[in-house]
DNA sequence: TCGCAAAAAGGACAATTGTCCAAACAGCCC
DNA sequence: GGGCTGTTTGGACAATTGTCCTTTTTGCGA
């Protein structure tokens, strides 16, 4: 449920300490602040350091979906500055954030000429799509009272941490779902 | 909902023209044949150059879940072989199908050593990222009769090329539904 | 401590979707 | 054409989820 990308953000604090400090830049956000919001150019590429924050679209409907949670060395704006688009989704701490930012110039030129970066990029982008087919797919396929279940299996504690309507956003479903699925479960001695 | 890659599709084509053709193999596939199977190894990257083929998981319940329609220029196997894991999805022909596999190896020393072809392959990964997650939110958000027009509308034939357990599949809702929502639209001359 | 506002939880009903099964239809062999 | 089989469609009811709104709880300043 909070990603995660430890081998990533190794690297990065490595990168942090050899290179001049103008490269990867350090950065702090407070709970609530957002760090990249949808529709705009997109100037730096994000690697969390410390923190969480949530990654989401608003619908047209005004709908607010959570498509995922970045813990540490996840990254975020790098599918932006490979594809030349402007930003899809929004991101905004939830805890407080610490991140490295590296200007999209300079992630592009170390992504020809660092090859170990590279593959760690490369790495990083499968992943995504395999959590993200893997998510969906489970979605779809399960009750509400299945997904809450597995959340909880993967990340017993997400309930303390994670606003209760940024879960409904997370599992595409209303809070009175939400609440209404997590009673029947404590009534069963199953949360 | 039928993904395709031009850009990827040409590089493809120009590499089979030039390379020795042990490189760069062009394999066949009749309809309903298994391309990839979930939770093997997999020795090729294959990409699309004829047909229509779906990617679908199976889940524990049974539930057969599409993630995409691959049309030309589709790349599949590509994250197995970056992340040396095991298949997740199922591949199989819808139509005839034509293929260019790479074998596993050839295909990573490709990515060192061709500049051109490591962008191809971070933007086509990074599209599948963005893909992903839109259509993950736009389900998620909104009824099944929408989900229903905005595929008329970005594929207006889908529904005589597709079965429909599979556009049903794809949506993630059972075929029952799929019929009761097409006679809705039906009535009120939507579709 | 009281009172207020904001957030969280839940009741009641409506709408949507799933399950189960029967009816309708198409293809095909004799 | 008659009968068989498999596929497609739809009826009836159950279960799930959403909508709307009220009640309860919480936090905080006067």
């Amino acid at each position: 449920m909070i990603r995660q990308n430890q081998e990533l953000l190794n690297y990065i604090i490595k990168l942090h300490q050899i290179e001049p400090h103008d490269v990867v830049i350090e950065q702090h956000y407070i709970p609530q602040e957002t760090i990249i919001s949808h529709d705009k150019r997109v100037n730096y590429v994000y690697i969390f350091k410390e923190g969480i924050a949530k990654c989401f679209l608003i619908e047209d409907n005004g709908k607010e979906f959570i498509e995922e949670f970045f813990g540490k060395g996840e990254i975020v704006g790098e599918i932006e500055v490979i594809n030349s688009h402007l930003t899809v989704a929004n991101i905004e701490a939830i805890t407080s954030v610490v991140v490295f930012k590296i200007q999209k110039d300079i992630f592009m030129q170390l992504l020809d000429s660092d090859k170990t970066f590279n593959h760690l990029i490369l790495r990083a982008l499968c992943s995504k799509i395999q959590y993200k087919a893997i998510r969906h797919s489970y979605h779809q396929s399960h009750p509400v009272e299945s997904n809450l279940l597995r959340l909880k299996r993967d990340f017993p504690d997400f309930i303390n941490v994670i606003p209760k309507q940024d879960i409904a956003n997370y599992l595409g479903i209303t809070l009175r779902s939400l609440n209404r699925t997590l009673n029947d479960l404590k009534e069963r001695y199953l949360f």
